[in-house]
DNA sequence: TTGTGAAATTAGTTGCATATAATAATTATA
DNA sequence: TATAATTATTATATGCAACTAATTTCACAA
């Protein structure tokens, strides 16, 4: 089975690719900030595992396993980062989350935060309770009449008319 | 700095002593599965960064900080838990998925989180997006006139009014 | 063609978390 | 109380993932 590690890698490894064409360990070893002999060292585990061909002093490919697990684990990302952002979570946060959860969701649950930002996103504008989140959010207030529990409208301050 | 292990014997470890008032290496290691030897390490290596109060075949007990990081985890548990069935992740999913991400979210997306469970939860009843969430998780379809594509309601069938 | 510098690899170590097998301590029972 | 059964601990080993230091390879310039 393959590990988290091995998926951060699988990933980085694809994005370099997919960028530049090619793979040097030191370009890895920046991406994931460690030493670039712990990078051939995870590449030797890798190719025997067989989720990349790997030889010494020269390129790096991903194998079809390897592939897909690169796709996926990308997926993923994709999809939890949306998702956070989508409740508000700055990028920054939403990408560093992102990094870690995508190594741990059940499928299940992937695909209920999947159909949410589907949900949201298929429509053109944000949806009203969407703002009425983020505006409890920022003020620990409710806007609209299911919820209201003073007379006092937070939006405008003005009296809700009963 | 605590490790995510750490964070789930310290975890473990507390909610025996509310369960029971003692902890024996035997229940943890039958709570984490894991064997009794591992226990011991662990609880020595805990015992060594000022987590736990360890003595051999002795009983054990929380130190401050443990505590403190016990709790604080339980807490992101619930957080996330409870997050995740608001959602409509099954209890048993939601479970394990909380068990790990409880140990990598930032602050910043653990307070997203619990806000947005008090939001959903300080109402009494369920918003009605949040039904049609779940309509649309079943079935794909949207409810409501905003994102109506037919003039097919999806709810009862009929045809809208216009 | 050969020497140099950058890049990559190997060798050796560490820390975390686990396991099995063997031993020791504790608790219960006859 | 002595013995049996349960529980816990040590000793030893494994796998993963990282590190530093030493060495090797490679590509390019002189």
């Amino acid at each position: 089975m393959v590990t988290e590690r091995e998926e951060d890698y699988l990933k980085v490894v694809q994005e370099l690719l997919d960028e530049k064409g090619y793979v040097r360990v030191k370009d890895v070893s920046k991406s994931l900030d460690v030493s670039p002999s712990s990078v051939t060292e995870m590449f030797q585990r890798m190719d025997d595992s067989g989720y990349i061909n790997y030889e010494k002093y020269g390129g790096v490919t991903l194998t079809d396993s390897g592939k897909e697990i690169a796709r996926s684990t990308k997926e993923k990302y994709g999809v939890i980062r949306d998702f956070l952002q989508i409740l508000g979570v700055d990028e920054k946060m939403a990408d560093e989350d992102a990094c870690k959860i995508e190594h741990v969701l059940t499928p299940e649950t992937l695909k209920t935060l999947t159909k949410f930002a589907e949900f949201i996103n298929k429509n053109k504008k944000s949806p009203v309770w969407l703002d009425h989140f983020r505006y409890y959010y920022e003020t620990g207030q409710y806007i609209g009449e299911n919820s209201m529990t003073s007379d006092q409208c937070p939006v405008h301050g003005k009296k809700k008319q009963s």
